[in-house]
DNA sequence: CCTGATGCTGCCCGATCGTGCATGTTTCAG
DNA sequence: CTGAAACATGCACGATCGGGCAGCATCAGG
């Protein structure tokens, strides 16, 4: 059965995108193809801008794509401030799921410590971040953790979420878009946020300035459905249009 | 199957963006490779102003953090040694069961980068020191994480292990002695290291000197059924009688 | 059916890169 | 001052890379 050039170069970016890396020599053995051919398909898709060739084999096209822990270095204090003004709408005694991401992980931190609150999360870095209050409540979801996204989102993922109900889930975005809505990289972390929205009372979403406007391929549902939408003090109200539907509400964090 | 140089390049920088310095010689360990070319990526980290170099190690660009001092802190080098020695245990492709506890974070923390190997943990803070290794598959085991404790062991957590098999479980103390063996301060967290010991081939655990010959209220097991038993290099015979069985063996960390 | 063009592939070869080892030099601590 | 550790440099070896070349399949046009 012969592979299709085309079905090579579509497997090679979702392993890409599923391992956060990829080798020639791995890719030529799994395709038993000779490391050339595989060298030239990194090279037209690094051409293309779909990945980065390094010595070796390949990574991501952007550090952003790549582990989470890599990005918690830029625009941290964007982020932090943007953190205070997610984690302000959450009341004492609540339920609150926290997913993947570095901005999530600012909320996390900005939590309270003072207020007897429960925090769900698929993310070891929320985790590992909380683990330790006295006054909170620490659920942690089970599963595979995915290297590059750094959270647990698989079918052992869902079942840990089976009868969790929360007051407010904070969703991750790889893009915030009107057209497309709240969009991610990957398919299954988009069916995980999906099933966040449908176990909690409301949805709350934290992006910064280069999210808005930007799509990912996969759709986690449109940024109406979502209550509260926070962004940066300085965000554009032109950048705002036609995400907010009837329900919803918008923070604008403190400028920093 | 060597790591990939950027994939090194970026691991140092989250490591130095995490840790605020690096040291030479620990990520010539972590990465199984030379000083050498730990030296050779500094420089060029350092040469693209991504670092500042200094004696020993690595600093962040930014002069926020004071200069390193390598004595600090004897017993962070002995927890970092038995760390080391542990991670020792570890073939490549092996599936490693790592539970709680501040040592068995120094062996998860001391686990070779560029080895494939499935990290199992019931320990928050375990899975964000891995969390983004590519070679690393990480699984974490649900449930609510006990709050001084700093990791999951009820029933949601015993659900989530059933079905898992592990080459190598990495067993956390409170207490080692010949009298009771293992114990610990919680009952269910008993429970849930007996478990432990049933899937798992081998069992290991790595103490620090002042846990030897202790006891704490909840037994999880004799010592004589630990294959490793993990201890610090200036480790008195004396105070290890009567711990090995006929099946364990005896570890001692290097010196540091 | 035949033929030539095109694209993909594997192999070969010189060039480059990364790494470990050996050597001599510099820096630090006591 | 002295010894040990860290460092820089040069070298050798292996892995990887890029380009060139030939074989094979596909396909359009005669």
């Amino acid at each position: 059965m012969p592979i299709l050039p085309d079905e090579r170069h579509a497997a090679i970016l979702d392993r890409l995108l599923r391992d956060g890396r990829v080798l020639a020599a791995d890719l030529a053995a799994e395709f038993d193809t000779s490391e050339d051919t595989i060298r030239r398909d990194l090279r037209d898709l690094a051409a293309a801008g779909r990945c980065r060739r390094v010595y070796g084999g390949a990574l991501p096209p952007a550090p952003d794509i790549g582990p989470v822990s890599r990005r918690n270095g830029v625009a941290r204090d964007a982020k932090r401030a943007l953190g205070h003004a997610a984690a302000a709408l959450v009341a004492p005694g609540w339920t609150v799921l926290i997913d993947s991401g570095s901005t999530n992980l600012r909320i996390a931190e900005a939590l309270p410590a003072d207020r007897d609150v429960t925090v769900v999360t698929n993310a070891p870095a929320v985790a590992a971040a909380l683990a330790g209050r006295p006054r909170c409540t620490l659920v942690v979801l089970g599963g595979r953790v995915h290297p590059t996204v750094g959270a647990a989102f698989g079918p052992r993922t869902l079942r840990d979420l089976d009868g969790i109900w929360a007051d407010l889930a904070f969703i991750g975005a790889c893009g915030l878009a009107a057209g497309p809505g709240l969009t991610v990289f990957d398919p299954e972390e988009a069916e995980f946020k999906r099933r966040l929205l449908v176990v909690s009372a409301r949805a709350a979403v934290a992006v910064t300035a280069e999210k808005l406007g930007t799509a990912a391929p996969f759709v986690v549902g449109p940024a109406a459905a979502l209550h509260h939408i926070v962004v940066e003090a300085g965000t554009p109200d032109a950048a705002l249009d036609g995400l907010a539907g009837p329900r919803s509400r918008v923070h604008r964090a403190d400028a920093a």
